[in-house]
This record gives C-alpha cells, sequence and structure tokens, in this order.
DNA sequence: TGCAAAACGGAGAGTGTCTCCGTATAGTTC
DNA sequence: GAACTATACGGAGACACTCTCCGTTTTGCA
C-alpha cells in the first residue's frame, strides 16, 4: 500500500472511532467521516466497500478484549456463578464503549457471509472456552452459540434502551442461573 | 373520516400487511405501499405521519394476541415451569408473522414516545399477569418489565437469524429455568 | 345543484449510501 | 533528477429512501 493511502485509511479509521463512539452506528454518516478524515467520499469507500466493513475496522480491538475478559473471569478463584457473572457483566460493559455493537454482532451470528464473521467466530470461541473452563458447572447440551446467542441478545436490548448497570444485572443474573446446571 | 379516506386506510393497511409480512420492515419502501394501495405518498403520509405509525397499525392484532396467549398459558393445568415455557414459545412463534416486530417493541420499552408505546404497555401488562398468575413459582423481585426485556431480546435474537424452533426452545428453556426460583 | 371542507397525489426537498472517472501523486527506472 | 507508470485521490452525481408542500379533485351536505 502506499504511504499516502495508509496515512488516510489510519485518519479514516481514527475518525470514525471518534465519531461511532460519540453518536452510534446508526448516527454517524459516510460523508461525515470522509470530511473529518478530510478525504472524499470516493477515497474512502475504495478503502472500505461499505459501512460495516468500516465499523469491523474500528472494533479491531474488540476481538482482543473479549478474548481478555473471558480469561480474566475464569482465573478468578471463586463459583462457577461468580465467573460465569463476571463474564457475562465484563462482556455487557463493554457496550458502552461502541454503542450498536452487540446487536450487529449477534446479528451476523451464523452468517459466514457478514462483515462481522472474524469477530463472531472469536466471539463464539471465547464463549466455547468459557464452556471448557466451567465445565460441569454449566447446565449439560449447552453450546457456544446459544451461549453467544442468549448474552448478545441482553447485551443488545442493556445497550438499546440504555439501561442503568443493575437492570443490566438481574437480567444477567437470569440468564446466569438458566445457564448453570438446574 | 370520509368514506373515501377510510377505504384509503384501510387498503393502505392491508397492502401494508401483506408486504411487512412477505419482506420485513426494512425492506419495505413507503413509495412501494403507496403504489400498492393506489395512492399517492401525501395521501400516505397524511394517515400515517411516519413508517413505524404505520407498523403501528398494521400490528393492531399483535396486542391482543399476546393477551390471549398469556391467558391460555396461565389457565393450562401444568407446573409453572410448563406454562412459562408455554407462554415464552407461544411469543417466540408470534414472529414468524410480523419479522422484526420483536425487535421494535422490545428497543420501545420505556421510551413513552414511541409510536409503540401502546403495544408495550399491553406486552409488560401481559408478563405482569404471568407474574401474578405464576406466584411465588418464579425467583423473588422479578418484574415486568424485565421479563419483557429478556424474552423480547431473545426473540428479536430468533427473529433475526431466522433459527429454527429447536434453537430458539433451548434458549427459551434457559431464560425460563432463570426465571423461576432458584 | 352549489359549496365548503376534506382528501388526494405528484413534484421535489433533504439525506443517506455508494460509483465513475478525470486528475494528481508516489515510487521506480534510467 | 527527470520521465514514466501504477496507484490513489476526490468531487459530481446516480440512486433510493423518508417525508412535505400545495394546487387539484372529490365528497357530503344544504
Amino acid at each position: 500500500m502506499r504511504a499516502d493511502a495508509q496515512r488516510n485509511r489510519d485518519r479514516i479509521v481514527e475518525v470514525a472511532r471518534t465519531f461511532f463512539r460519540a453518536k452510534g452506528f446508526d448516527a454517524v454518516s459516510m460523508d461525515e467521516v470522509a470530511k473529518g478524515a478530510e478525504v472524499g467520499p470516493g477515497t474512502l469507500y475504495r478503502h472500505f466497500p461499505t459501512k460495516e466493513s468500516l465499523y469491523d475496522a474500528v472494533l479491531e480491538a474488540w476481538a482482543g478484549k473479549v478474548n481478555a475478559a473471558v480469561d480474566r473471569a475464569l482465573s478468578l478463584d471463586a463459583s462457577a456463578r461468580e465467573r460465569l457473572l463476571t463474564w457475562l457483566t465484563d462482556y455487557a460493559a463493554m457496550l458502552t464503549e461502541h454503542k450498536g455493537a452487540a446487536a450487529r454482532i449477534t446479528a451476523a451470528l451464523g452468517d459466514p457471509g457478514s462483515p462481522f464473521a472474524a469477530k463472531c467466530t472469536t466471539y463464539v470461541n471465547a464463549n466455547q472456552r468459557l464452556i471448557d473452563g466451567l465445565d460441569s458447572a454449566l447446565r449439560p447440551g449447552v453450546e457456544a452459540m446459544q451461549i453467544s446467542r442468549l448474552v448478545g441478545g441482553m447485551a443488545a436490548v442493556a445497550d438499546n434502551s440504555e439501561l442503568p448497570a443493575e437492570s443490566v444485572a438481574s437480567m444477567l443474573a437470569v440468564v446466569a442461573d438458566g445457564l448453570l446446571a438446574p
């Protein structure tokens, strides 16, 4: 990639991250991002063919954080329920940073053609590691994709309605108890 | 209302219902509905100032069905878990009829200014009746709004990803067990 | 039949995503 | 360092969508 192209790409992603964080995915227009990064729309669209692919680039660090959160929860010296709740709470907390991310990633689960397919894979894998780590504490037959959908769905609701932390916590407690062996 | 206005309104709602069912909320344009109902865009927008208000009219029968489903579930001669699962399953099943409805209604929960505010109220009230009906079988402190969000969130995921019935059932089982007293 | 109020409907404003293509520039070769 | 070519730039604009304004038509009533 040419040096000027790299510079522009970096600036676009940086500007887009700022805008998306401040206003959420829907409220940011591509023109706005282009103007903010001081490039033309053509340049923007050559680097990122769709708005979602731009969002995917912005969320690059997100996948890493998901993995770190699972590791942290599993490494706690606590009950299975507590470790599970820690992970669920951490995941929900990641939403305050990127409004709309949970809904988009959850919607893309199981769609290999989505721009978020890579994010979905790391997310589902994280839940698989959670299942392996908590071992027999979970109800039998529970699958990583299932947890991903459950948690993603809750997270999307919490994000969308901008629920206070305690409302989110009580919903997550229900999900956690449902996931633990009866 | 003048007779021609009533005729047009009825035809608009009927056409819109067909289109929304076939393609989902987002994939239907207002122009399309106007053309289908053989009216101009101006007429369409006088009857329904926003696209969401049109959807609200289309979902008119939805609220009644929600209430009927709760009544049916509560009147069953079965365990609390079974009655709860019946209601959850029924609710999820209502989505095959109106793609996108669950997500929109769930997103509008707690927003009195939404065009779906009336639908939200009946939906939350239905869950309150469920709580009253199942009485002490549910975990203490559970609220109608909380159930509405949980079930709505799950339903939205199921709808969005067009999950097969057994996947939905296993997710709902998790939610149901989480809602029942530990 | 005549009339006022109500409803109609099309042109178009405003906003969004995304494309085409002529122009400018970076990086390489002599 | 000059010429050249592949690459990148960026703006005009195509297209789609929601929603509005306002001149025209229709309805229901006296």
